[in-house]
DNA sequence: AACATCGTCAACCGCAATTCT
DNA sequence: CAGAATTGCGGTTGACGATGT
């Protein structure tokens, strides 16, 4: 897809800018917020939009999405909004073609995990679940259509049993959090401790079952008779504490009829159902992958061509696929991740590019994936664990983008929310540009702004000229005013919320600075 | 050149969890 | 404490470019 600026979204997606607004022109690109009569967009973002957006989030923070369409005149819902900021403007967001490393990790945690495309965003920097998700769809249908497995027979029992989501795949939130909170303060102990609560918790919720395996039995029958599109790929997952306490008809589930449809040829052709020996390596290939099982009640169906020993490699890994585009902004980057790369051995290359991910995976390193596959992550963990903390003591002052004014949140007066805006001198005076910027880049400018007051990454260290360059791309270069917005902490607890509520746990901490 | 198919991506939707009032 | 509002997640869809026929 291809969106190369604004005025070509307005020429294909009339929105709220156009005058034609009125129009009919698509109730398919038009809905109703709620409880209002205003109309909100739909569809691609315009880079218009985009810079009232990271106005807005610069000025009052990451949350309060509803608020938006209130207070700046975005006509997009809050969902839209921080869907939009979460996968194309959030700072330090990296973009391109996913690196052998990272599909290594996300076949590996997906092994693990399941479809937890949040939390494997959590663990590749840069990355939203979204990629992540539309990836491993697109791997699924390529390796479904090659008749390949999923996973490489390599994937270790073992390895899964450790796998904490083996343990406990739906832990609530509040659990989840303790556990990032853990693993911020790096204190792997007390993150232990957390998994332990976790298994206790899940074998807690089952007074019947006389193991947790049962549970996992339990659910994979009842995953393998659903009837999703990939349902022979996706591992189960379990049901979650709410289901087990209100649902005492959740284990009858596992009756016999399930467990023949199971078994029947229907579902695995030429497939006698056996029992896994748990001391085998299971090969957690496509199948409603006994990624989660229990291994010692995983029926393995022998013939089935998801089940194949060897593994033909067909995986297309991507090499400098660049785009300059917008609003989606695709672009091979050298980033903070690429350093954290090269702190994990690259896969051997074969001859032919495209295997060498598969053939990576058929050998896979040891699946902690946290503790040994990349020091660095780890360390940025660490690192914005330290500056979130010193985070809760700082004032923010953020430079604000000037955006076009026909949906401007208007002047620079106490907004809303009652924070003060200072306005400050204008920016073509103090603007000294040090790197050349990629303004077609606004995700660029936007972190360079932000990340550039910790040093870390230093693309630019002139926060101004991320406004001055983005002005440029909004085509509004000609005036630019650089203000600033203090967010008090006692006023406003949508400031708050930008530190508190932070959920991107690999963004540097935008408003920590 | 026209058409079909595939792959990728962005964005929507529904639901559940969480927070707010 | 209940209901409303908000947020987050995962599944799905549709647009569009690339490639093949």
């Amino acid at each position: 897809m291809s969106y190369t600026g604004e005025s070509d979204d307005r020429m294909h997606h009339p929105s709220i800018y156009d005058e034609s607004l009125s129009s009919p022109a698509g109730d398919n690109n038009i809905c109703r917020s709620i409880g209002k009569a205003s109309v909100l967009k739909k569809g691609p973002w315009t880079s218009t939009e985009d810079g009232i957006l990271i106005n807005y989030v610069r000025k009052h923070g990451e949350g309060n999405w509803s608020a938006v369409h209130k207070l700046t005149g975005l006509a997009r819902c809050g969902k839209s909004c921080r869907l939009r900021w979460a996968n194309h403007l959030r700072p330090n967001l990296k973009k391109g073609a996913f690196s052998q490393d990272e599909e290594r990790l996300i076949v590996q945690m997906h092994a693990k995990m399941g479809n937890k495309w949040a939390r494997m965003a959590e663990r590749l920097p840069g990355r939203t679940d979204n990629e992540i998700k539309n990836y491993w769809n697109t791997r699924i249908k390529r390796r479904r259509r090659a008749g390949l497995p999923l996973y490489s027979p390599d994937i270790h029992v073992e390895d899964l049993e450790s796998s904490e989501e083996y343990i406990t795949t739906n832990i609530t939130r509040v659990d989840r959090r303790r556990r990032q909170d853990c693993l911020l303060l790096g204190n792997p102990k007390a993150n232990d401790d957390v998994l332990f609560d976790d298994l206790n918790f899940a074998t807690s919720l089952l007074p019947g079952a006389s193991d947790v395996s049962d549970m996992f039995e339990c659910n994979m029958l009842v995953t393998v008779a659903s009837s999703s599109p990939y349902e022979s790929y996706m591992p189960p997952i379990l049901p979650s504490p709410k289901q087990l306490q209100e649902s005492g008809s959740l284990f009858p589930m596992c009756s016999s009829n399930i467990k023949q449809e199971l078994h029947s040829p229907e579902r695995f052709q030429n497939a006698a159902p056996q029992k896994s020996p748990r001391s085998c390596s299971i090969s957690p290939c496509d199948p409603p992958p006994y990624g989660n099982q229990h291994p010692s009640d995983v029926l393995i169906p022998d013939n089935s061509h998801t089940f194949t020993d060897g593994m033909l490699l067909t995986s297309k890994p991507l090499f400098g696929a660049v785009k300059l585009e917008l609003p989606s902004f695709q672009y091979s980057e050298t980033s903070e991740f690429d350093q954290w790369k090269t702190t994990t051995p690259s896969p051997p290359h074969s001859e032919d590019p495209l295997d060498s991910v598969d053939a990576y995976i058929q050998s896979p390193p040891p699946l902690e994936i946290e503790e040994s596959s990349d020091t660095g992550l780890l360390d940025m963990l660490l690192h914005e664990a330290k500056i979130k903390t010193s985070a809760k003591r700082s004032m923010v002052a953020l430079p604000e983008i000037p955006i076009p004014t026909q949906l401007s949140a208007g002047d620079n007066s106490p907004d809303s929310a009652g924070n003060v805006v200072v306005k400050t001198e204008e920016l073509d005076q103090v603007w000294e540009p040090k790197r050349v910027l990629d303004v077609t880049r606004p995700d660029v400018l936007l972190a360079s702004s932000w990340l550039d007051q910790q040093s870390c990454f230093g693309i630019v260290s002139d926060s101004s000229s991320m406004s001055d360059a983005l002005a440029l791309l909004l085509g509004g270069g000609e005036h630019i005013e650089n203000s600033y917005v203090t967010v008090e902490s006692s006023s406003s607890g949508q400031a708050q919320q930008g530190v508190g509520s932070c959920t991107w746990t690999n963004m540097p901490p935008v408003w920590s600075l």
